[in-house]
DNA sequence: TTAACTATTTATAATGC
DNA sequence: TGCATTATAAATAGTTA
């Protein structure tokens, strides 16, 4: 297919390998969309550059629950569910500030949960010492629950999550620059 | 690419349409194939025929070392572990989770905040209260706003994050937990 | 049907800019 | 470091066995 014959193995020369796997990953997202499109068929590829980069496509039909074999069904609806989604993922480029955000939130709440640990046992510390009523001041009535520390999914490194329209991811977050303590 | 040139739209005729999907089936599925090994790209490919069959290709390869001769049958792992991760978004529903998390993670921090305040509130008391040393307790070096008032997030439920090999992210949370208060 | 067979179109390797 | 061009290989649409 092209100004000489090549063997299918993997080019040595990184550059070429480079360009070539442009054409090809090009080559091979059209053909697959083609595939679904002339065929009626449900195709999802995904690809991966050796950087990490990655590039996908999938097809996305609307299976109203219509008559398609029950076998089927279930298996095309959950393919494009995955599909859709990693879609989304490739719209948003890498590092998602989002992610970046989420990171940062999860180090303001470890500062923030520390720094009430203290607190409160200078609270207990407190109390102790002046003794006074043993009742009334220990009852702090808080109780949340942290079930899990936001610790950075690895999983973002392909996705970025998109800000819908309008949503913006920030709204909150600046503020929370201020909770670092010094 | 043939006797003649075709557009792209589904082909009416159903046998046809079969015809067409066997080929350019065969023919993505080769050339999935070809850009992975060519260009050393971890590539998935997945096709469903209208009638439901499973189709589908996906490199081997990476992880260990390279020598992999011909398709390592476990190298999957890399893809895979990709693709799981593309799977674990969309488990998450529609909509970024991320972007979700987010949004909870500010939340709890508003409540921490406003929790630490409180508590800091009743330790400046219970120091006057017990007006010993007026010097060391008092200098809570914190400081810290409330954004805003929001009541404790229902569970934080935070994406399956994938604790990637030996890092776990319940190494904070547990702490978080202690915190509790009675 | 299912499988070969071309005549063409399409993809792309090598090259050029 | 990329884009555009071109000669050629490869894929395949329509056809025939």
């Amino acid at each position: 297919m092209g100004r000489g014959k090549i063997v299918i193995r993997r080019i040595d020369n990184s550059t070429s390998r480079q360009v070539t796997f442009s054409k090809r990953r090009n080559g091979l997202l059209k053909k697959a969309k083609e595939l679904s499109i002339l065929c009626d068929a449900e195709v999802g590829l995904v690809v991966f550059s050796s950087t990490g980069r990655l590039y996908e496509f999938s097809s996305t039909k609307q299976l109203m629950g219509e008559e398609l074999s029950g076998l089927g069904v279930r298996d095309l609806q959950g393919l494009e569910n995955r599909l859709e989604i990693s879609l989304r993922n490739i719209r948003m480029r890498k590092g998602s500030l989002i992610h970046q955000e989420n990171i940062e939130l999860s180090r303001s709440l470890n500062v923030m949960s520390q720094q009430k640990l203290e607190l409160y046992n200078k609270l207990q510390a407190c109390e102790q010492r002046g003794a006074t009523d043993a009742n009334e001041s220990s009852s702090t009535p808080y109780s949340f629950r942290i079930i899990q520390n936001a610790n950075i999914p690895p999983s973002l490194e392909l996705s970025q999550s998109q800000q819908r329209e309008g949503e913006c991811s920030k709204t909150a977050a600046p503020e929370l620059g201020r909770l670092h303590l010094p």
